[in-house]
DNA sequence: ACGACAAATGATATGTTGTAACATGCTACA
DNA sequence: TGTAGCATGTTACAACATATCATTTGTCGT
């Protein structure tokens, strides 16, 4: 059993936990998502799972997994790109903060960190302060990952 | 002379010191931002400007113009929410640093703010940290504003 | 096991956002 | 005034996303 049909058992425990369930063509796509190493957008997923389980999976079939899967938080929609991605912490059996995102330009390479409470709390007093409110504190912040930066160099 | 041609005449001026012309589609897309309090689409910006000045703007212009003005930082593109504003400074006259914006989720609202340089080298230091490099200290936030904030309790 | 209901997926159409490529027009300057 | 370069027009299409209704599949009570 790999590494990738681990997280996605543990997917489906939380499917399960929830009531809802983890149907095969769910499973394709957050597996698309977990092999992949970078953010793919919906259409790349099309022709992923198109690609590798033998049957053209419809774009719409995606979006409303997708969408699916979101709510599961299972994975995160990346609006700064319109691309998706797995959460990085299927596995883990606790609960997380919400995540930030760091997305590679060039690549698509996502990292997912967990910044100090203490910025995150400096950040939503300047928010306030301007009289407005975050609605949630998932930021998206474009960047250059290791490999993209050595090879600018 | 009103409110909007005076930021008009300053980009013109920011333009003619730059070597680049702000020619009268280009000031038309500016000043339908400028007189908008809110974000707008590309698609929106079409409308208007072919309400108001009695032809039909193609939407490839517009996204030229749009290119036009971001370079010129007379313009912001809003990644989040796939729209554009006008820059918030343009008269000022001086150098700014590059801003955050809160976009109001319910009516694209926006607000330009600074946050504290303090708190942006936390959030550079976080990515650093991952191994990342940030591209832009460039943020978006998703907000609600005061109206729809009132509107919704 | 069976029928009925709800959830999931299929199929088709269409809306929205953005770019490519080439033609035409305008402007400034030699 | 000619011409080179920039700006705009025009058409076509690619990429991203949603609406709607039909069909299939899974679940549950009997």
């Amino acid at each position: 059993m790999d590494h990738v049909e681990k997280i996605i058992g543990h997917a489906e425990q939380q499917c399960k936990a929830h009531g809802v369930r983890l149907t095969v063509k769910r499973k394709q796509v957050l597996a698309g998502l977990i092999q992949s190493d970078k953010a793919l957008s919906a259409y790349e997923i099309v022709d992923f799972c198109t690609r590798h389980y033998g049957q053209t999976m419809p774009a719409m079939s995606v979006y409303r997994i997708l969408e699916f899967l979101e709510h599961e938080h299972l994975v995160h929609k990346l609006s700064l790109a319109n691309k998706y991605v797995a959460c990085a912490h299927i596995s883990c059996g606790h609960a997380h903060a919400v995540p930030q995102f760091l997305i590679c330009r060039q690549c698509s390479k996502v990292k997912e960190i967990s910044i100090q409470p203490a910025t995150i709390a400096e950040l939503r007093q300047s928010v306030n302060e301007a009289g407005f409110k975050l609605v949630t504190t998932q930021l998206e912040m474009n960047c250059l990952c290791e490999g993209c930066i050595a090879q600018a160099a």
